[in-house]
DNA sequence: ATGAAAGCGCTAACAG
DNA sequence: CTGTTAGCGCTTTCAT
C-alpha cells in the first residue's frame, strides 16, 4: 500500500540529519570539507532513507550527465558489436553511461542520431560508420561535445580517431597474394564512395600492385556486398574473372564467397585464395577456416572511448589520431 | 571566435518573439491551444537560433526522460544483438533512446545496472537475461518503473515479458529425433540452475522422451557451453556418449560441435544428426547448414518494448506474457 | 566546516 | 489563447 514511498530526496536526508543539503551534497559527491561526524550522519540516513540521487537534476544543476552517445551502424554486426562492447566496458570504468544508437550507417540517421543526442546533453560521443559526410561533420562539430571515432577515419583528420592502418594492412594482404605471382587478385569494398574503402583499403591494394608493376583492374574490384547472401551472390562474378585470389573487405562477405566457391565446386585454397578482414567468430567456423587481418576491435572501441573521457575532462592530449596495430592470422584459406 | 552561441534556451526565444515562455513551451511540445500566427512566429524564431529543447531540464520538470534502460547479456551475443535491433528500432519510433547495460549475464553487474538506471531517471526497462534470481528481482521492482523481459522468463509470471514456449519448441525437436528411432538423444543447456534451460528446455525434453517411452539419461545432457570453442571441445563427450542426435540451446555451441564433430571424422547428418536453437547467421554459414529452431529475435525484442511504451503510457494490456510463434527450419544437419 | 540563496531550463497548473 | 508563478532535485558560489 505504501507506494508512496516517494523517492527520498536530498532534503529528506538534510531535513533528517538536520543540517543543510549543501552538506548532503558535499558528502554525496565526496567533498573533503565535511567533518566526519556530520558525514557519518549523513552516510546513515542516506543508508535509511534508501535516497539515490537524481542524475537528472544532477545533470540539470552541473550541467554533466555522466552520459555518452554511441552511434554505430549496426549492433547485429559482429565488427561493431566488439567495437561497442569495448567502449561501453571503458565507459563503465570512468561511470559513463551509454546511450546507443543504430543508424544502418545511413547519414540520415546519424544526422538525427547526433541532434538528438546533444538534446539529450551527453557529454561526448563516439562515432563509428563508414559515411562520414560533411552533412554528419557539421551535425558533429553543432554539438559542441567531444568526438571521437571508432574505427572510422575522417579526413585530414578532423576528428579524433582510432584506428587499424588500413592502408597498410590491404598493401600486406595484396602483396602476399601478388607475391606468389598470382597475377589477379580480386578486391571487394563496401562502396566507392567512402573514405575508408577508396582512400585506404582501395589504395592499399592499389599500391602492391603498383609494387609488383601489375596494371590495375578494375573489373577486379567489387564494390556493395555487404552481407553472407551479397557475398554468395558475389562469388559467381569473381570466379567469372578468373581471379585466383580475393581480399575481402568484411568476413560475412568473405563466408559468403567461400561457400559459394565450394558449392560451385571450387577448391579453397587450391583455385581461390580467400583472405578476409575483421577476424571475427566468422573466421574460425569456415570451413577452411579463414585466414585474415585482425584488428584489435574491442581495443579500438576501449581506446577510443578512453580517449574520450580524457578530451571530456580537458585534459591535453599527445596525438589525437592513434592508429592500434593489426597482425594477420593465416589460416587454411590461404597456402 | 563566437564559439559562446551558448545554447538558445527556451528564455531566449520567448524573448524574440516577444511572448512568454510558456507559450513557446506550448508550440515545442505541439499544443493545440496557440494561434498559428504566434505558433508560425515562434517557430521562425526558434529556427533563427537554432533553438533545441534541453532534454534533462524538460526530463526533471515532466519527470519524464524518454528514455529506457536496456539491460543484456552481451551485446556481442548475436542472439541477443538481435533482439536489441528489435527493442532499438521500435523504441525510436516511439522516440525513446536506448541506455544500454552490459551484464555477462552476471547478478551482480545485472543489479549495479538496474540500480544506475534508476538514477538516471529511465520511464523503463527492457531486461534480458538468462539469470533472474531474486536479487535481480528485486532490485527491478524498487525502481518503480515498468520492466519487461525479452527472450527471457519470471517464473509464475511475476513480470510481463516476451518469448516463444521453448518448452514446446525442445520437446518438439527432440520428438522429431526420437520419432526416427535414435535411442540417444543428447541436449546441451547453457546451465543448470536457470530456470529458462531446467524449467523449458530440459522439460520440454523430458517430456519427448516420456512420450516415447524412453528412460531419462542425464549423461545425455550437457551444461556449461556457452560459444563456439566450448561447443568444439563438447563434441567429443557427446561423441564418447554414443548419441546419434543432439539438440543444442545455441547456435555457436551448434556450430563448435557441428564442426569437431566433423573434423574428428563423424558425418553429419548420418553419424550425427544435429539441431540448434536461435537461427543466427551462423546456421546458414555451416557447412552443412544447421537446421534450427527459429525464434522471430527481432520481434520479440520489438513486441517486448511495444509492450514497455504501453505499460509507460499506463495503458491497460490484456496479456501481459506473450508468446510468439516459433517455427522448424530443416537444413541439411539433420535427415 | 556549514548554510543561504540563486539558479540550471523547462513543464504545469492556474488565472485571466 | 496566453501569461504568471511555482517548482522539479540538485550544484555552486558566496557568506559566515
Amino acid at each position: 500500500m505504501d507506494e508512496q514511498k516517494k523517492n527520498a530526496t536530498i532534503y529528506d536526508v538534510a531535513a533528517a540529519v538536520g543540517v543543510s543539503l549543501a552538506t548532503v551534497s558535499r558528502v554525496v559527491n565526496g567533498s573533503d570539507s565535511v567533518r566526519p561526524a556530520t558525514r557519518d550522519k549523513v552516510l546513515a540516513a542516506i543508508e535509511e532513507l534508501g535516497y539515490q540521487p537524481n542524475a537528472v537534476a544532477r545533470g540539470l544543476a552541473s550541467k554533466k550527465t555522466t552520459t555518452v552517445g554511441v552511434v554505430m551502424p549496426d549492433i547485429t554486426n559482429l565488427f561493431y558489436s566488439e567495437l561497442t562492447r569495448g567502449i561501453d566496458d571503458i565507459a563503465r570504468m570512468y561511470r559513463y553511461d551509454v546511450l546507443l544508437t543504430n543508424t544502418d550507417d545511413e547519414e540520415e540517421q546519424a544526422v538525427t542520431a547526433i541532434k538528438n543526442l546533444a538534446q539529450k546533453q551527453v557529454d561526448g560521443i563516439i562515432f563509428m560508420g563508414t559515411k562520414l559526410s560533411d552533412k554528419v561533420l557539421l551535425a558533429i562539430k553543432a554539438t559542441g561535445v567531444p568526438v571521437v571515432l571508432a574505427g572510422s577515419v575522417a579526413e585530414n583528420g578532423a576528428l579524433p580517431s582510432v584506428n587499424i592502418d588500413y592502408e597498410a594492412a590491404f598493401e600486406k594482404v595484396t602483396s602476399l597474394f601478388l607475391d606468389k605471382k598470382h597475377e589477379k587478385v580480386a578486391l571487394t569494398l563496401g562502396s566507392n564512395d567512402r573514405t575508408i574503402d577508396q582512400k585506404f583499403r582501395l589504395a592499399g591494394y592499389q599500391k602492391a600492385l603498383q609494387q609488383a608493376k601489375i596494371a590495375y583492374d578494375d573489373a577486379l574490384v567489387f564494390t556493395g556486398a555487404k552481407n553472407y547472401a551479397d557475398g554468395q551472390k558475389l562469388a559467381d562474378e569473381i570466379l567469372a574473372q578468373k581471379a585466383d585470389a580475393v581480399v575481402v573487405y568484411d568476413d560475412e562477405v568473405a563466408l559468403g564467397i567461400l561457400n559459394a566457391a565450394q558449392d560451385a565446386g571450387k577448391k579453397v585454397p587450391d583455385d581461390l585464395e580467400i583472405i578476409s578482414s575483421n577476424n571475427t567468430t566468422y573466421t574460425l567456423v569456415a570451413r577452411p577456416e579463414l585466414s585474415s587481418i585482425d584488428q584489435p576491435k574491442y581495443d579500438i572501441g576501449a581506446v577510443a572511448m578512453r580517449m574520450l573521457t580524457k578530451l571530456m575532462n580537458k585534459e591535453e592530449l599527445g596525438d589525437d589520431q592513434i592508429t592500434l596495430p593489426y597482425t594477420l592470422v593465416e589460416r587454411a584459406s590461404t597456402k
